[in-house]
DNA sequence: CAACGTTAAATTGTCGACAATTAAATAACA
DNA sequence: TGTTATTTAATTGTCGACAATTTAACGTTG
């Protein structure tokens, strides 16, 4: 498990509320909650065996990195993803990661760059096993990602990056269970990029990474435009 | 006061924890509750008149956008800032407002870009009447940076720039009343980006903006560095 | 007098109760 | 029967009290 939980030193320290938070985020993320649903306080107190007040507080945490819209004495809603905000979401990561892979390019130490390419290895085996799209795809490329940007060693880029749009992005998988319909290709490009980075070249490694994910969105797009329009 | 708070439709519908967390970002933000300081609850709820239980949602919220840091049965802080964040943040910026000016140069209307143009006009008048320095470098800037990204048209970037950076961007100006000390560069480039928008050119448009950005980001960098070695 | 353990104070975490507002269900009317 | 009022129920917002934990103060001991 690749999860991004800021890790806490001392065992069970943490309070009610941050467990309820993580396990409410956990839960959005994965669809056990699905998107646009309502979010009842004394339904989801009694479900998790807490008091209101903790699960207040979650939820007004999970308000503020925006998982969960609330309007005043209404209520509180998971956010629904639209077509639109997917899309949006790529051009964030193009800029970002982008700029992610070329600080990584600076960054990363060559244990770090050694330790990416076990990982692809490691995929390529499993790939190559059970025919590349279901591991792969699923938590293997976010991995990747994640490791690039944690390489770039820039403390804000990796926050907004890892708390806040990966865990859009895997609701997104989630909910449309969708894998990546060019694993071949993909794969090659992050070879590609992780010899960039190896070769210290930062415009490379940038210039790489947003091409892998523009054509990621263009390949999205596609899919989603052919979906819809057999269904108008 | 170009302040951005998604505004609210009814008039003071808002809850008491929405409206003390708007209170208290602005208090952090200005500086009226310094960087690292210590928040303690009975005396902000003392402070503001209310109760301990919508303050401790606000404080969630807080921290849920990062300007707070909460440790378990310790108590929560204001983030404290700190040079490498600063420069960090730059490159975050480059990155996004790159990619906002390039997806402004593509979507913002002619009306938006003559009224960015009317910005400028103002700007430069008021940049000469009183040297330029004061008002243009406060608000006048990011201002100007604040319409591009609107005029980008993605709502990920608009919230993760306008909703979270910005404010730590003020936050820095306000804690060192670093207003630019390259004005006069800084206007023509604001100009020349325009020009760019006007013209469609993304990638020139994508260009500038970061080049400006990461201009700015060598002078503080020179600046910090100079007044470091001052006092090691 | 420095270091340690113990006690006291303050702060945070959690809960249940009540008020305010909204959503629903029911009744009245054209 | 469809539509609008009115009442009822449910949900959200706010508060104060108590328990748990940490921090500070204090006294003891080497």
């Amino acid at each position: 498990m690749s999860d991004v939980q800021y890790a806490y030193e001392e065992g069970e320290t943490r309070t009610l509320a941050d467990r309820v938070f993580e396990q409410i985020q956990t839960a959005i993320v994965k669809g056990d909650i699905p998107p646009g649903s309502k979010i009842t306080e004394p339904g989801l107190a009694k479900e998790y065996g807490i008091s209101r007040g903790p699960l207040r507080e979650a939820i007004r945490r999970l308000e503020g990195r925006r998982l969960i819209k609330r309007i005043p004495h209404v209520g509180a809603r998971v956010v629904s993803l639209s077509f639109e905000e997917l899309l949006d979401i790529y051009d964030v990561r193009e800029a970002m990661e982008g700029m992610a892979c070329r600080l990584a390019a600076r960054n990363m130490t060559t244990e770090e760059i050694e330790s990416l390419r076990a990982l692809l290895a490691r995929h390529e085996e499993t790939s190559e096993l059970q025919e590349g799209v279901a591991y792969y795809q699923k938590e293997g490329d976010l991995d990747f990602h994640f490791r690039i940007v944690l390489g770039s060693k820039n403390e804000k880029l990796t926050e907004l990056l890892c708390g806040e749009l990966y865990h859009l992005v895997r609701m997104y998988r989630y909910q449309f269970s969708a894998s990546s319909s060019r694993p071949k290709r993909a794969f090659e490009e992050h070879h590609r990029i992780v010899d960039a980075i190896e070769q210290r070249d930062e415009e490379l490694a940038e210039m790489l990474m947003r091409r892998h994910i523009s054509a990621s969105r263009k390949n999205v797009e596609q899919r989603l435009r052919e979906s819809q329009a057999e269904q108008p």
